[in-house]
DNA sequence: ATCCTTGCAAATTGTTTGCAGCTAG
DNA sequence: CTAGCTGCAAACAATTTGCAAGGAT
């Protein structure tokens, strides 16, 4: 994470201006939120917390802003375990990074390796294609007996 | 591919009767065409191929067979681009591939890659995992300018 | 006879959309 | 003012489930 929200959404600020569209109090929420979570929220849970913070803001908005701010690719989204989007603040292009997924507990553990990716676009090019994006996730679990990451649900 | 259907199926039944649960004509045809087909194909392809044979088969049941064949790992399932799940028939453990999808045309490529199977391994050990699956999709274009691969859809 | 399975239709779930009122620029 | 935006509720699409009837052992 080598940005801070400010730098993030003056970014968003920037890009919405662009097509002569608005950073409302409830955008700005909502990706402050998101921003500050800093995990892999789906809609439900970030509409949560929203309304932690303001209760008046709709369902629709909330999927509304998420789809918007990943058109401008301000947010990345997985679909995980369950069938539900989760989305994470996109920081800068470089420091992509792929999920690990403990089948005991569900947590996602987030990694990079530069040898895979090197290796994802040599394979690319072998089936005679440009290497856009790619999605990695790794499942398995904790080797010790009692998965650390246990969590309640 | 390296079963043929007969001995995919007996495995099927293998494993139906263990539970005392049937091989019955909707699921051997199900699992047959889903066989034939080799594809990728959604709920919807497979319903449609399945009803070109027998007419009487219903959407529920397709989707119950294909759940079932599921958790005995005899397919496997991807959500790709569109948001439908799209399955494919389980083969040896053993030659397990990935799959590359042109953002053009859609088209959908396999390949195998042991070096990067290796590389997971490693980042999971390093995890702290151990690893049991993982899905990997590359999204890219063709170099050339008309995608070989272009379908009408 | 028992109990698994089927087909249908209704129910759920996750997500999108239409619209009237609201609001930032 | 005047687009763009919001909240609500209704609409959708993919998948699941309840149930009565059918079928295999």
């Amino acid at each position: 994470m080598t940005q801070n929200f400010e730098q993030w959404c003056s970014e968003l600020q920037t890009q919405l201006s662009r097509n002569q569209q608005r950073l409302t109090p409830q955008r700005r929420l909502i990706a402050s939120v998101l921003f500050e979570q800093d995990g892999h929220v789906n809609v439900d849970e970030l509409h949560q917390l929203v309304r932690g913070k303001d209760s008046s803001v709709g369902y629709a908005t909330v999927y509304r802003t998420l789809k918007l701010l990943q058109s401008l690719e301000l947010v990345h989204t997985n679909t995980f375990v369950d069938g539900t989007a989760r989305y994470e603040v996109a920081t800068d292009d470089d420091d992509h990074h792929d999920h690990m997924i403990c089948r005991d507990c569900g947590t996602i553990t987030e990694f990079e390796n530069a040898e895979i990716e090197r290796l994802q676009d040599a394979v690319a090019e072998r089936l005679g294609f440009e290497l856009v994006d790619h999605r990695m996730v790794l499942y398995g679990r904790c080797i010790k007996v009692a998965c650390p990451n246990k969590q309640s649900n």
